[in-house]
Formats: C-alpha cells, structure tokens, sequence
DNA sequence: CAGTTGTCCTATTTTAAATAGGACAATTGA
DNA sequence: TCAATTGTCCTATTTAAAATAGGACAACTG
C-alpha cells in the first residue's frame, strides 16, 4: 500500500490518508487482516511528519476501520461499526444532497448524473477491479 | 432567505453560507435575479463578520452562482458555469466515490444506498417541495 | 537482547479562518 | 444635491487547526 498526498491539496494530509485507506478496504484491494505500513514507513515514504500519520492511524482506529497494537503494526478492522443505521443514512444522504446541489451549478442534466452515479455504483460492484 | 449558521460545525462558516446559497438555488427557492440579503445584515443576523459573509459572496460570484454590484446589492446570475464539462463530471464522480467509501463502512447495503439516491432525487424533480 | 512498532508527551511553527474596523466608489431614494 | 445603503478593499490581530519536531516508553518479534 502506497500513500499519495498533496500538500497544495485543501483536504488535509491526515484525512487524505484515513480517505485512501477506507478507499481501499471499501474496494477491497486490502481486506480484513491485511497489515498497514508502519507509521514511520509511511511517514518516510511520504515526506510527511510520523505524529501526522499517527493521527490518520488513530482517527482510522477510532472510526473501526483498523486495530493497532504496539510491536505489531495496524491492520484492517475485521468488522464493526458503531453508529446508528439511521444516523448513518442520514450523513449519506447529505453528501448525496451535496452531489445533487453540486450538478444543479455545473448544469449538468440528471440523465448524465445518472450515468456517472451507475458508472462508480459498477467500479465497486467488482471489488479489486477499482482504480484502474 | 435566512442563514443558519453552526460555530461548532466542522466545515467553515464561509463555507455553510455559500452551501446554503448553492442548495437554495438548486432547489429553485431562490431564482435568477432574486436579490441576497446585503452582506451586513446578514452578518448582523447570524452575528457573524461582516467580513467572512462578504468572502461567501465573494466565493459565490467566483462560482458564477451570483453576481455582485457596490450600491445595489447581490444577486442570482441568470446562468453560466465557467470549467468544462468533463472536468465537472470528474467532480463529481469523486464526490459519488466518497458515498459509496462511507456506504461500505456505514455497512448500508447499495440497495439501502440506492433508496436514498431515488429520494434525494425526488425532491430536486419537484422544485420548491425540496428541504421540508 | 536489539530492533520494530504504536503511543504518549511537550513544544513550536505554519496555515486557514475569523474578527475588527477604517475607508471609498457606486448606487439609490428622498 | 445629499444622506444612506451596499459591495469592496485594506491592514492588523486573534483564534483554532494542522503540521512539524523529537524525546520517551511499553509491547511485541526474532
């Protein structure tokens, strides 16, 4: 697994991180069990601080997605999450809102909303075959 | 058009502001040519700078969404969005992506999703029932 | 036991966001 | 014509989040 951050970005690193790692496990190219790079590897490879990717790790863990355990290394949660489905459904139809909003502005018609909508609903309908 | 603005939210104030421009706009509350209330009432209102309100407007009419005139007042621009068409649609698929990454962690099943995305799309058919 | 790894800690720097208020030109309405 | 309104520009300051820096330590591995 190898991390790509923007600095000039308006996302900041530690999100960009925790944002590729759920990309990945939600994609399936890592998988439950699967080990994470070492904080000080990433952070090397990255040119980025080590307590920045700490942060990314530990928000990651927070949210379920991953465990950590000290002289082990960090890896892919093998389940879980914690908040209320109605809760949760109401985050996901705000960022869909967002997206609606979003096409209104840049006029683009419903039909090719549609299709973009259809085009990445298949990218994870065949997990590992994403990002390609 | 009132403005309802949440210090302790994560996103920025300027940010809520220009959202809320954007959503009432795409939901046909507010039309082309309608007038925005004037940057100081609106930060006398939410008791926000008259500052930050003004970079919201500032932001808005870079986005093309409203137009701006000394002594006049701010307005809904009649049309016209600047980057192309392609590009847009990039946009959006990256924003369409992060619902589907936050589906899959959230545990929503696509069709879950799904229903969610018929529903958001309802309500941007029948302009002005959005938001009730 | 040496090396790796996550974690905790304090301190500092950097950056974006927000506040504060003065000034001014363009416009409007009286 | 004149006062009020409005968006805009300006500098300065404060606040909060993000990022950097590096020391220390317990847990685990080989």
């Amino acid at each position: 697994m190898r991390f790509q951050v923007d600095i000039a970005s308006s996302t900041s690193v530690y999100l960009q991180i925790c944002e590729q790692v759920k990309y990945a496990v939600a994609t399936g190219v890592l998988q439950a069990g699967d080990r994470l790079p070492p904080i000080r590897e990433v952070a090397a490879q990255t040119r980025v601080n080590r307590n920045t990717v700490a942060r990314s790790y530990s928000e990651l863990e927070r949210d379920g997605v991953i465990v950590s355990r000290p002289g082990q290394g960090s890896f892919v949660a093998p389940a879980a999450t914690s908040i209320q489905k109605r809760e949760r459904l109401k985050v996901l139809e705000g960022m869909i809102r967002k997206v609606f909003v979003e096409a209104y502005h840049f006029r683009i018609s419903p039909e090719d909303l549609q299709k973009v909508w259809s085009k990445v609903e298949a990218s994870f309908e065949r997990p590992g075959e994403a990002g390609r």
